[in-house]
DNA sequence: TTCGTTGCAAAAGGTTTGCATACCA
DNA sequence: TGGTATGCAAACCTTTTGCAACGAA
């Protein structure tokens, strides 16, 4: 069990004073225009594709931002990698991916947040997080392969 | 925790025959003894601690073997990491873990389960599997320092 | 000028694999 | 005896970090 260390993440109102930079402007552009969930390496490679010189490392830099800023979905893949995707609203969602083609969508998370909020009651346990991984085959993935 | 479904892995119906050696019988009962999920590394220290030489390779072989044929709990802790817990029924469980003291307690997820279930048939995906992680503060680490 | 940002190379860390050896059945 | 299982070392991979150079404000 890895302790997790103390995270206050309501910091002192410090404004983080982010730069805008070339790089970082690049990185979100990219990834806003992904559709589905993309690793940092899947990332850099599409940055790369489109003539972006942006290292690898800043890749992870900023998508580590993103996800503390709550900008991003982030899941798991099988071999543990990092995916993630931006996030529309404020929201936070859940997402049913396709173990066939790779897409996802995003499902009606709902009935889960309710139980979860009741399991905090029942408890007794407090700042509760959740974090679910949904996949499965969908319909086209699963049919015959004519 | 993964909903273990079958594994279509083309098993031609092959009998896996697995051997019972000294190695796989300390796991086995190393991990029996364990409470709560703990790591591959984890496992092997306590294999050491108790005298039990096997190698750490031995010790993620037999690990996921477990995993396969759905005998343990595992989840993934903050860093990527999976942890381990031995599943006493053939139930899947779902664990809320104090991000504390590390502790974990199973919880009813039924709802969950029967949302998943519903989820297939309204987006007509196949063979749904779901990881869930939940963590939280338990009352007692809540609690003052008194 | 200042100090956040970048990027390369290297370090970390967990997990897997190659391969010769040991051993259960 | 034959095919498994083991274990060491090395390989793999993703992610992080050290540090000198860079550039937004």
């Amino acid at each position: 069990m890895t302790d997790t260390e103390e995270r206050p993440k309501g910091a002192r109102g410090r404004a983080p004073a982010l730069r805008r930079t070339r790089q970082r402007r690049a990185v979100l552009d990219t990834l806003g225009r992904c559709r589905e969930f993309v690793s940092a390496q899947e990332l850099h490679a599409l940055l790369a594709d489109s003539g972006s010189t942006v290292g690898l490392t800043t890749v992870y830099r900023t998508l580590r931002e993103l996800d503390r800023a709550g900008l991003v979905d982030v899941v798991r893949d099988d071999g543990g990698e990092r995916m993630y995707l931006r996030r529309p609203a404020g929201e936070h969602r859940h997402h049913l991916i396709c173990r066939g083609c790779g897409r996802s969508r995003p499902v009606d998370s709902e009935p889960v947040e309710e139980w979860a909020a009741r399991l905090a009651e029942i408890t007794g346990f407090t700042q509760l997080q959740h974090t679910l991984e949904l996949s499965g085959v969908c319909a086209r993935c699963a049919a015959p392969p004519s």
